[in-house]
DNA sequence: ATGTAC
């Protein structure tokens, strides 16, 4: 394959065959090098019907099912573009929450190991059921599925100030509640408010480094400040109804005449029966994941207050697995597009619309998980951002969860970990051998080539003080 | 990621 340096992070790769667009990737040499495989996927999403301006793809790019994990890519609504489930992902609105505490780490510091020993006691995870909220009804369910985050406050599991934080005011418009199926609901119905298992963890941080000093305090954010940091999903739920669409339009290409290179990019127009019937299903999960993170936001906070009087303000919640009906220009006219987010995080450019007024003159919150025991990061999106308004999503892994346990046991890991200052609350010793630092890329190095590429700024390095991890 | 296969 021919891919072509145009910058400095960012290469091209030409249109032939059946591309519609080029492909265009945002990485540095040294991360290219290790996404060879993924960029057969850039290529094949490029001949999606109605897909406009290019295929993208982010520095932490790996191999996906279909589209790759870090891509991003746009079809035109009214000029036949589809959507696709695979271009979202299994785990719908997977995605990042961030709290800051009211002090700073020396002052927590002694509270650590009871706030540890809370959060680990408390918060639901690993792959077996068990949830915060206990909704016991289908009722309820629907409620949660209408009503995302929203649903969570009105019910007293938040804080006044918390939707306007959240994308979305926390609840995604258009869920169609009627396109999510039995098996779906019963899975859901057990796991709001628990957080998986995977890459999926909640984490004490510390404010370790500040890049751009007003920015930060617009985010409530300032040198040595605790916070925490949650990265879950939609569960079964998401992962069902991901299943039950993927099936309905392989189906349906056929009728519509989409032909595509790879069977697990199926999808259907947009304004299609199955296209609507997908998006509306789509969001209810959506609404799922971010209740979801709502329920487990509060439990950090009851653990906080009870444990170390400390209060915890929600800095911003963000997704990383989300297709969109977003307004951008094409070719210098508007456009309304269906915007697949899949591993690549939404940044919205200071002065945009869906910003919260006290944003608005800063740019959104965009929130980068890293590896355990590594660091994270908050950016921000900046003016005339590429791809869309969107930037990678977090380290990318690069080895499998087999290779990455035979390398590790858990309980060396743990020891390792804690013999660094951070403390290790683990539900599987399995689990977190597959999750050990050396399986994925260094999330320093995504972030410097997205930023390098510009698409975002970094604002803050935060790095962990306690781990849990399902 | 995921009741790691239907």
């Amino acid at each position: 394959m021919e891919v072509v340096e145009e910058d400095p992070y960012r290469f091209r790769i030409a249109r032939r065959a059946r591309m519609r667009v080029p492909g265009v990737v945002f990485a540095s040499r040294d991360l290219l090098s290790h996404a060879e495989k993924a960029l057969e996927q850039v290529v094949n999403v490029a001949a999606l019907p109605g897909i406009v301006g290019a295929s993208y793809a982010m520095p932490d790019v790996h191999w996906g099912y279909g589209f790759p994990i870090g891509g991003v890519a746009a079809t035109d609504v009214a000029d036949g573009g589809v959507v696709s489930p695979g271009g979202v992902g299994f785990d719908i609105s997977c995605g990042v929450r961030l709290l800051a505490a009211d002090c700073d780490r020396t002052a927590i510091g002694p509270a650590l190991p009871a706030i540890m020993d809370g959060l680990g006691q408390d918060t639901p995870r690993g792959a077996v059921t068990g949830a915060v909220w206990h909704l016991g009804s289908d009722r309820l369910l629907e409620r949660v599925l209408a009503g995302g985050s929203r649903y969570a406050v009105e019910e007293g599991h938040g804080e006044d100030g918390d939707l306007r934080r959240c994308e979305d005011d926390g609840a995604v418009a258009d869920a169609d509640t009627g396109q999510v199926g039995a098996r779906a609901r019963e899975r859901g119905l057990g796991q709001v408010g628990s957080l998986g298992s995977g890459n999926h963890f909640l984490e004490v941080q510390e404010v370790a480094e500040v890049y751009d000093e007003p920015v930060a305090a617009a985010f409530g954010l300032a040198l040595g400040q605790v916070c925490v940091m949650i990265h879950c999903g939609s569960r079964g739920l998401g992962h069902q109804i991901c299943s039950d669409h993927v099936r309905a339009m392989d189906r349906a290409m056929r009728r519509y005449g989409i032909e595509v290179p790879d069977r697990q990019l199926a999808c259907a127009p947009v304004d299609s029966p199955e296209g609507r019937a997908y998006l509306g299903a789509m969001a209810a999960a959506a609404n799922y994941a971010r209740a979801n993170r709502q329920l487990l936001g509060e439990l950090s906070r009851r653990v906080f207050r009870r444990e170390a009087g400390v209060r915890l303000t929600l800095v911003y919640d963000v997704s990383h697995n989300l297709a969109k009906i977003e307004e951008h220009e094409v070719d210098a006219t508007p456009r309304t597009l269906c915007v697949h987010r899949k591993g690549a995080t939404r940044a919205l450019p200071p002065g945009h619309p869906d910003l919260p007024a006290d944003l608005r003159g800063v740019g959104q919150p965009v929130l980068i998980p890293g590896t355990m025991g590594t660091c994270s990061y908050v950016l921000t999106g900046v003016p005339r951002g590429e791809a869309f308004h969107s930037t990678c999503h977090g380290a990318g892994r690069e080895k499998s969860r087999h290779q990455a346990a035979r390398g590790v046991s858990g309980r060396e890991l743990r020891s390792r970990l804690e013999a660094r200052g951070i403390a290790v609350r683990a539900s599987s010793w399995r689990g977190l051998a597959e999750e050990t630092p050396e399986a994925y890329k260094d999330v320093s190095a995504v972030v410097e080539a997205s930023e390098g590429a510009g698409l975002c700024r970094r604002v803050v390095r935060l790095v962990p003080l306690g781990v849990v991890k399902g």
